[in-house]
DNA sequence: ATGAAAGCGCTAACAC
DNA sequence: GTGTTAGCGCTTTCAT
């Protein structure tokens, strides 16, 4: 492992010159700085970053914090995150939870170790939000991404998606095709992170005047089994079922599949819609209809904000931002009901 | 951000003993130890990584480069990685290079700077071989994961998995069904990383005295649409195939619907039979049946090799080890073909 | 049992 | 232009 004074005594310099050349910083003449390079050449160099975040008081690596990367959506989101932190000259330190307070606080207390020089926290429902306000208050650039609901920020910086309007619009796009027996598969607990998802569905169902019991729902988590389980309780209790809205998409394609397993044909007997535009959603056959929330946009808006979040004082107001709304994709899943409704 | 100078002076002793309390080192007095914890508790202490890192010479992360997270394999074998890592005590860095050589540098480069204490370098036939030699000769511990043919390890340390005995599974298990017209979507071009188990394929094909013409395979890439896209090819050009070996399970996705796209049933009218078994293989409808390749297995060897390799001189021949051979999952997607072949 | 001191590899003032 | 110096926060001998 090659060290800065290395190269310095092969260039016949000092270790300052070296550094000047390779940062481009002070005045070098023409023909030292090609000595130098040379020796950083030939010595095979790689300035050592634990060294360089250790003086500059911060890391060049900036951390994300999912609870499952095994949920292909985090994988998609965490490369767009990526690719911002890229452009700004850091890493990023892909840090999976699984759910784990355990794991999650130890994540956390590396970063506060200046592991990575802010945070990015997904899910905020999952996460202790007190543990991360400390973490705030120590110093440490957090901010939240996703966050559910504008009109009731956290105590946090954060990213802002209007998941209730999501909810909105997948009822909306069932009610217009002529659906009025509807049913929800949530892939959360009723207080979970898709609760205000939900909440736009059923206030649209309401206020469209149509019939609803809480056996028109179900509540589970957000994989592709819970979503095939609770589809097939749901069906099973109300088989006059025309419309199936599920928070998610991966629960959408369990949806899918128990659809096929009950030997209903979607969407001629069954629509489903879901939500956020995961890749595999247009790859599904029936390609699922669902909800697209601007992913790439999130990523983007939460590196910026870490960003300004990182030079301004721990004790300003936590900054918000929302992201343009959600869109509604339509695809093959969802269609005008066979049978008009009773 | 508190130091440990800051504890030390909470605790009216020196840092010395602050760490030694911290790391259970050398003597300290029961009573002293616990005003010093006090002060940890009170000032929210958490050493800083990157000090730590440097005087000990090596930081406590380790590195995984993946060329898309995108594609499914990777979170779910970067899981196993990260668990395999975290019970060492280190932490997982997940690079993604985006099948970028630039980007695979810098993350090189990176690793290189002491990022990362050593790294695991997936599909290492797109990452410049002798990029990493380099770096092994530089001193950074490097290990090869899932290295695809055990008989001709490369000149680093591997963790080897026997991919040519994947092909042949598949294609004896094809052929015991009785099929005689197969065909073949292989996902990465005839020189690429899917070659052996293509070859495994084909060398049981041969060996079965079934026909074969250069029209019945086709290369591409490791993505849902290129499988599809292949697919059409093939059974535009060969329309009475009854199997198809696809080397990948996500083109295999592709495959199941480019097959219901031109009306046929799998596996009534054509077979299916991918490799890997990534978890949606059996979610998807048909299940797929596939060919599963001891993911988490080799995500331990990997990580147990880096640790040894981290102890060894760079000198030493590079190890290879082999994990337990693939295993023939027969799920819904293969079946015995309808007619019989001519 | 605790403290003092050196140094990990680097950067940033400042001096020459 | 280039060198000297002083740390960044931590661990680790070695004194005391």
């Amino acid at each position: 492992m090659t060290t800065l004074a290395e190269v310095a005594q092969v260039a016949g310099v000092t270790a300052a010159t070296v550094s000047n050349v390779l940062r481009g910083r002070g005045k070098v003449g023409a023909e030292t700085r090609q000595r130098v390079l040379a020796a950083v050449e030939a010595t095979g160099y790689r300035p050592n970053l634990m060294a360089r975040a250790l003086v500059e008081g911060k890391p060049s690596t900036l951390a994300l914090i999912v609870s499952s990367i095994a949920n292909p959506f985090y994988p998609e989101f965490a490369l767009e995150v990526e690719r911002a932190a890229r452009r700004l000259g850091y890493f990023l330190l892909v840090c999976n939870t699984n759910d784990d307070p355990a794991q999650e606080r130890a994540y956390l207390d590396a970063v506060g170790g200046s592991l990575a020089q802010g945070v990015i926290v997904m899910n905020a429902d999952f996460v202790q939000t007190d543990q991360l306000i400390a973490l705030r208050q120590r110093g440490v650039p957090v901010v939240l991404c996703m966050w559910e609901r504008p009109q009731e920020p956290p105590n946090l910086p954060c990213v802002s998606v209007d998941f209730y309007q999501a909810g909105v619009l997948a009822a909306e796009h069932l009610i217009k095709l002529g659906h009025r027996r509807l049913g929800a598969v949530v892939a959360s607990d009723p207080t979970g992170n898709h609760r205000w998802r939900y909440q736009g569905f059923i206030d649209t169902v309401h206020r469209a005047g149509l019939p609803w019991t809480d056996a028109q729902v179900n509540f589970g988590h957000d994989t592709i089994d819970d979503g095939r389980n609770s589809a097939h309780g749901l069906l099973a209790a109300c088989p006059d079922l025309t419309g199936l809205f599920v928070s998610n998409d991966l629960p959408a394609f369990g949806v899918l599949q128990a659809a096929a397993e009950l030997g209903m044909e979607v969407p001629r007997d069954l629509s489903v819609i879901g939500v956020t535009d995961i890749q595999l959603a247009h790859q599904m056959r029936p390609a699922l209809s669902t909800v697209a929330v601007p992913t790439a946009e999130a990523a983007g808006l939460a590196v910026d904000m870490l960003m300004s979040v990182i030079q301004s004082p721990p004790s300003a107001p936590p900054p918000m931002v929302i992201t343009s709304p959600p869109r509604l994709v339509v695809r093959a899943s969802t269609a005008k009901p066979r049978r008009t409704a009773s």
